[in-house]
DNA sequence: CGGCCAGTTTGATCTGGATCAATCAGCGGA
DNA sequence: TCCGCTGATTGATCCAGATCAAACTGGCCG
């Protein structure tokens, strides 16, 4: 519990690497196309609204590790995830940092009260967003409600994980705090379409532990307990649950 | 750092004190007078709009811990606070609890993405609400877009408020929190009008410590050490601030 | 194939904040 | 005025998780 928890030389490298945003090729994958829009924002428009999201949509790749946005940047632009998964994090003036959350592909990036982002993302693998301008967004937004009641539902969505991540982080043991990211990971996952036996874990253990609020050692010393426990299996880029029932009753108490 | 930090005896005894909503009486006080309303959700709507809202709410009060809804009951209402102040809430199963907030008046108690109350709230000092069946508000919102947008700017406020959070309850040290939590309070305050040199603090300290995830022994320690450093002095229902710009700069780093 | 390098694991030790345990202070009621 | 109760403060001690310090692992490049 010192103060300096979080600050470490491999994120310094890290931030020094992650380049701005690049001249990305803008593709011409189509939104009816488009694998997530169920699960995304654009899940409630019809046709005719799609063609025109489409017309002020560009969709963008990004690289392990580059950036979709700073905090501090004048927010210029909304994304919606359609590929890959994102950490979005923000930072103390001295290097400390806490992961907010990791965005996985549906999600909506947007939701913000000033023109400046508060938050910083990057993409942790190779990541597809659709970019609109903040403009452009807002006016498609008040010319159908609907879409607006989408939004605001995404948005009451992430403030209750948000919630929860509070409960998390202010109250939970170390043990509790990895269980329950287990649990609440693999959920996620599965709402998206990957409900493999083993939880796939693309971001690495410092960004787990900046998600959790703990050191990147107290994360490795306790998945490697879990697996001495039988209760999980420690594998190539994930882990396989064996024991989901207590990984389950450690996250919910 | 303890497993079961934040369980007292106090606060169960608080937990049983805590009746159910009463047969409250609801006032007549009109909407058009309300003292909170360019602060509040209705800060956007005219006349006519104002004329239909006051036919759907209730203006209840609410005595000192009284419960406004209890979390995993069926969320049948929404609630704009117009006075006094609210603690918002989750528990875990054997008694910890986090404070994910405190609302004030001008706040809006309704952006919740399930049927159920993903929080406890309930009064700290003598409360007042607007409460309004969900049904109901959810048809008035319907018809207005330009209320919805309201809406959703507050839901995005209130979701950057949860996202610095969880940055101090993370990476902050308890010096940093409570120097946080006193600059962000008198901040609220302001907002709302009340800019006296003290701060007000209607909350208990084991509020204070539920909400920065810290004991209550702790912000004792913590305010004591303030004092003696001359940055603040303790007076009954606040604080003193002597010199904010240090405590701003605690808050900050 | 070997050497590097980034990320991860493991071990030893330290410490910030929790826990346990008394006081202390303010307030409402007799 | 005194008593009892509730919340706050203060002190002593403890320990979960941080910090410091090596290994270890796997992938990539020459």
């Amino acid at each position: 519990m010192a103060g300096r928890q979080g600050v470490n030389p491999a994120l310094e490298r890290a931030g020094a690497m992650i380049r701005t945003i690049s001249p990305n090729r803008a593709s011409f994958g189509r939104c009816s196309a488009c694998t997530v829009r169920s699960l995304s924002i654009c899940g409630v428009l019809d046709q005719a609204d799609l063609a025109e999201f489409e017309r002020i949509a560009r969709h963008i790749h990004l690289a392990p590790n580059e950036a979709l946005f700073t905090a501090g940047q004048v927010a210029q632009s909304v994304h919606s995830l359609t590929a890959g998964i994102a950490r979005l994090y923000k930072l103390l003036p001295d290097g400390r940092r806490q992961v907010i959350g990791f965005a996985l592909p549906g999600d909506f990036l947007g939701t913000a009260p000033s023109d400046r982002y508060s938050f910083s993302a990057d993409a942790i693998d190779s990541v597809t967003v659709c970019r609109l301008s903040r403009e452009a967004f807002t006016h498609f937004i008040e010319e159908r409600p609907h879409f607006l009641i989408r939004i605001n539902e995404f948005a009451a969505r992430e403030l209750m994980l948000a919630q929860e991540q509070m409960l998390l982080l202010g109250r939970r043991t170390a043990e509790e705090k990895v269980a329950s990211f287990l649990i609440g990971w693999r959920e996620r996952l599965a709402q998206i379409g990957d409900e493999r036996q083993t939880i796939a874990l693309p971001m690495s253990r410092q960004d787990i532990a900046d998600y959790l609020g703990l050191t990147i050692e107290t994360v490795s010393r306790t998945l490697t307990r879990f697996e001495r426990e039988k209760m999980l299996i420690i594998v190539a880029g994930g882990v396989r649950l064996l024991d989901a029932s207590r990984a389950a009753a450690m996250a919910a108490a």
